[in-house]
DNA sequence: GTATGCTTAAAACGATCGTTTGATTTTCCC
DNA sequence: GGGAAAATCAAACGATCGTTTTAAGCATAC
């Protein structure tokens, strides 16, 4: 019964800390969830930072395995040229979701936590685990940057880090803003999102790079609004 | 000093809830910083609750004031066809980038705070206090699918989310992966950060639709490539 | 001057946190 | 089957949390 009870602090700790956050989760609510001993979770882990590590790590190594396995065959294949942008796209946000839909329900809250670790980071984690994502951000920014020739470095790495902001929050939502009063949309059509998700992202990679010629952008500065009067504007 | 004391607090909370999150900073961190009273926030606020809606109120209001405001001009200068796409992404995205240029260091770092609050959303506070964005994303949302007619209501809502994700993670992180391990980008070009964004945004939101024949995304799924052998794929 | 209303100050409250302890039970190899 | 190792258990530790209480400052109005 020695993994059995690893697990299941694994499950519940994924399930609480992607429902309600990192710090705002207790060891008892942990323990309580998966039914063992408050004790076992400092026995079997050490601490409540190194339970979060080793979630992340039963997770992401295989996503991120997976990313640059695919992230290769898709080199290999396109030869001299290098892969397509919606290629390359696909090969980064596709294994996340790719392992909401093998895991099903068991570990589908783990999405919800990567947008929240995306967007939190505390200090230790990010230097002590997270070392990994490096690795794979070089892999795909170089590859986005021989796609798309002419963009320079800062603008690859800028645009690379929208795509995955748009990835982490579609995660964290499945697909709807949070703000969003309608009902959320019915689970399993993951796919569906992923799709959407993927062409969203390669034509954004794809945009036009900044002053094509020259020229102030025409749009947010350009059009002059004046400040709304009072506050509280109502409808 | 009356109003001082809780602009003091104010400032201090936003700052220090931004770097840190909001379970994971006590009030004492909070009055400590601000130099006033631990009991000052419960007497001027009533609890930590109350105070992060305080915060989010005091940056928000005007924010979305002037995101509808931007958007009623737009929808007034362009007649009958209506904005642009690259309009609409701009007057959505560019009023929180602008509040970061007038605060300038004072209340910079109230953008990774938002990026923070669009992630986690603890339900008590997206009931009470963001119900605003509801109106905001509606109108945005109607914008967008009168500017791109041959999307479907869900596709256009789901790209608006990615949108709103990719803004708050460039908010959080300023355009750089938050695991990239490069030195952060400069402060001060938060402008070509905007501009980058409004680029990306505007051709994702713009991307042609799913299917516009038929047949299956030729991306993902169709590269068969086989699991990684075991774990622990090192560089 | 005293009284009044707002603000700050210091101290303590009960609750809960992550972690540790030491005894007890279970497991598994010889 | 005996015994060392691994795992679980109840209980408590010290620390810190958000909040409350009580008293002291300090203006202004009478």
């Amino acid at each position: 019964m020695a993994e059995e009870t690893k697990e299941r602090i694994l499950d519940a700790a994924e399930r609480l800390f992607a429902d309600s956050g990192f710090s705002a989760t207790s060891l008892r609510d942990i323990t309580g969830e998966a039914g063992v001993n408050l004790a076992s979770v400092n026995y079997h882990f050490g601490s409540k930072e190194a339970l979060l590590s080793a979630i992340l790590d039963r997770r992401f190594r295989p996503i991120n395995d997976r990313r640059l396995a695919m992230l290769d065959a898709l080199e290999t294949e396109a030869g001299e040229r290098g892969p397509a942008v919606e290629e390359i796209v696909a090969a980064l946000v596709g294994p996340p979701f790719e392992s909401l839909a093998e895991l099903e329900h068991c570990g589908a809250k783990f999405l919800k936590l990567v947008g929240q670790i995306h967007s939190r980071a505390s200090e230790e984690i990010r230097v002590t685990f997270l070392r990994q994502f490096d690795r794979v951000l070089a892999r795909f920014t170089a590859a986005f940057q021989r796609a798309l020739p002419d963009l320079d470095a800062d603008e690859v790495a800028t645009r690379v880090a929208f795509v995955v902001g748009a990835m982490a929050h579609a995660m964290t939502w499945g697909g709807r803003s949070p703000f969003a009063s309608r009902a959320s949309r019915p689970a399993g059509d993951s796919a569906r999102l992923l799709e959407s998700l993927i062409r969203f992202a390669a034509a954004g990679m794809a945009a036009p790079r900044r002053d094509p010629i020259a020229g102030p952008i025409p749009a947010p500065a350009a059009t002059h609004v004046p400040a709304p009067a009072a506050a509280g504007g109502s409808p």
